[in-house]
DNA sequence: ACGGTATTCAACCAGGTGGTTGACTTCCAC
DNA sequence: GTGGAAGTCAACCACCTGGTTGAATACCGT
């Protein structure tokens, strides 16, 4: 699943860890602090901050045996653009009716079109 | 992992429900139209559009024995309201180096706040 | 009525995920 | 330097996921 956007959508699958980040919104906080909140182990709550720094969603600092955990921005613009993206083309879709004619044009042709004869698992949707 | 907002962050998840996601952002499509992009069996994207129906992304009609896919734009807006709200926030707390002083202050007390003192698993960042 | 096309259903499998507990490491404070 | 607090590591478990194949269903065109 390796690539960027999936493990930040798969990140964000979880209540527990929008959870997080909606705490880390309001600002940094400790893994004791956090896994309090919480009704399961500290381990558990551990292994959410592990996939949410892996999804460079959040990065930990160092106060001696401390690692404050703070929110990154930067990714959640990635997804917000994504979405934006087909959000978008999406609702003019729907807002133009006209829309239909396009669409009955389109079915003359079988193999929906050109330039994308590569495998579609590979660079899909960047 | 029942509600809502986690049924679609986890569908978009995957490469290959973006791709489908993106193609239908173009215009509607059937299972073996799109299944004929992919490199995997036509049951296999069938699974992947069931995933994708279930998160209220898509919808399908029916032609006959055809069952076109059609893109669902409102759920998308879901996601982006959620996205935006602590996106904002963090940029704040960036932009704003003052924040310092706030977060300081918070250092004083050691249980967060009021008002959210039930189990966070239930009703979690809304 | 028949054959082909479009889709679904069901069983199965490998690997990932969310949680547990127990032991270990680090580092401060006294 | 010892004790306790904060965090990490590791093994284990039940369940979910993404894929497979094979068979069944539903519908159109001739």
């Amino acid at each position: 699943m390796s690539d960027e956007l999936s493990q930040v959508f798969a990140a964000l699958a979880d209540p527990t860890r929008r959870d997080l980040v909606s705490r880390l919104a309001a600002g940094d906080a400790t893994l004791g602090e956090l896994a309090a909140a919480y009704p399961m182990s500290l381990q558990a709550v551990a292994k959410h901050l592990r996939v949410l720094q892996d999804a460079g969603l959040i990065t930990r600092g160092r106060d001696a045996q401390r690692r404050p955990a703070h929110l990154e921005a930067e990714v959640l613009d990635l997804m917000t653009k994504w979405l934006e993206r087909y959000r978008r083309k999406a609702e003019e879709r729907y807002r133009r009716l006209d829309g239909v004619l396009a669409e009955l044009d389109e079915s003359g042709h079988q193999l929906p079109d050109t330039t994308e004869s590569q495998d579609p698992t590979k660079g899909m949707a960047s």
